[in-house]
DNA sequence: TTCGTCGTGCAACTTTGTTGCATTGCCCGT
DNA sequence: ACGGGCAATGCAACAAAGTTGCACGACGAA
């Protein structure tokens, strides 16, 4: 099963197939489309920009988008986060390690990337009082102006509009 | 120069308006309503919450609410988290010291209680690619059960329908 | 076939927050 | 005192994100 991918393209198909076969998910087409897109981005995405995306190829509706990130986050596939602004953002666990991250949130163009994980960036020691908790999940993230939107003339242009040029 | 008040009951009245005036708030009852149950309650708040409290001793309107809480984050009285699910929260700084503060957020009980500062809690060089930003803010939440959720029943209602009578 | 389950779609709804505009009270210059 | 701004509040309508209820077609088991 590990035959070696002719084309990237092909690549992506297969083992996100097996992916979900894995994760004991079947996998539909729209299931397939919405995987792709989040490897593809490799960041993690709103509901809305996911849509618009699997929609490039696919007719689908947002309630069944909905359906199968919640399927996936329960899964474990995919990871839920929030962003500071109204939407929840989705992504895939980088190098599909079940490992949790941290975050970079653009305030400007509103892209959000995956970071490394959480382990080695976060002193839970030194949190004392919030011991008293039976941790579950550890959210970082670090909120600021990106690379490329520094680069840019500091228009006060429409604000973030979670939406990376698609649809 | 910057005496607190003693005790936090003393601080109810005296020292919130003395606080609203320095960050060149005007003093009204309403902003004074708010501010007051954001120390008295000393945790992050939804909007609804803080509406509802509010709203025990003075009339007020929702979006009224909304302006004032804007407005203390603007002025750097307050500040604004989000939580995991979709209504953000609003907390005063802790010991009305500016400095930002990490969360732990119970997914049971859905309250949210302010814990230490980040420094010494998030190791920034550790997020090498994040420092292709310009760090905005740091935020850290934990999420997980708290010690007085843990105590209780894990099921708060159930629909069993065990022989109690019910037909 | 008949049945039950699964995946999907659609409309209506809920929750949270926002916009537009009216009203009220206050300060300020006349 | 008068009148014009302006700040603070309120109300209704709206908007975005997500959820619920229900229907329908596919498909596999009995
Ligand atoms: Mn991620
Ligand atoms: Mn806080
Ligand atoms: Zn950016
Ligand atoms: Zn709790």
């Amino acid at each position: 099963m590990d035959e070696l991918p002719t084309t990237p393209e092909a690549a992506n198909h297969a083992s996100t197939e097996t992916v979900l076969k894995r994760a004991g998910i079947d996998p539909t087409p729209l299931r397939l489309a919405v995987i792709q897109v989040l490897a593809r981005e490799g960041r993690a995405l709103p509901a809305g920009d996911i849509l618009a995306l699997v929609q490039d190829q696919h007719r689908a509706n947002k309630v069944t988008l909905y359906r199968i990130l919640d399927l996936f986050v329960e899964k474990g596939l995919a990871r839920r986060h929030s962003s500071g602004d109204r939407a929840l953002r989705y992504c895939l666990e980088p190098g599909s390690a079940g490992r949790p991250h941290c975050h970079a949130y653009c305030l400007r163009c509103g892209r959000m990337e995956c970071l490394p994980g959480v382990e080695g960036v976060v002193d839970m020691a030194a949190l004392g009082p919030a011991l008293a908790m039976e941790v579950v999940a550890v959210e970082v993230r670090i909120d600021g102006v990106c690379a490329a939107c520094r680069r840019k003339p500091s228009v006060p242009e429409t604000p973030v509009d979670a939406g990376s040029g698609n649809s």
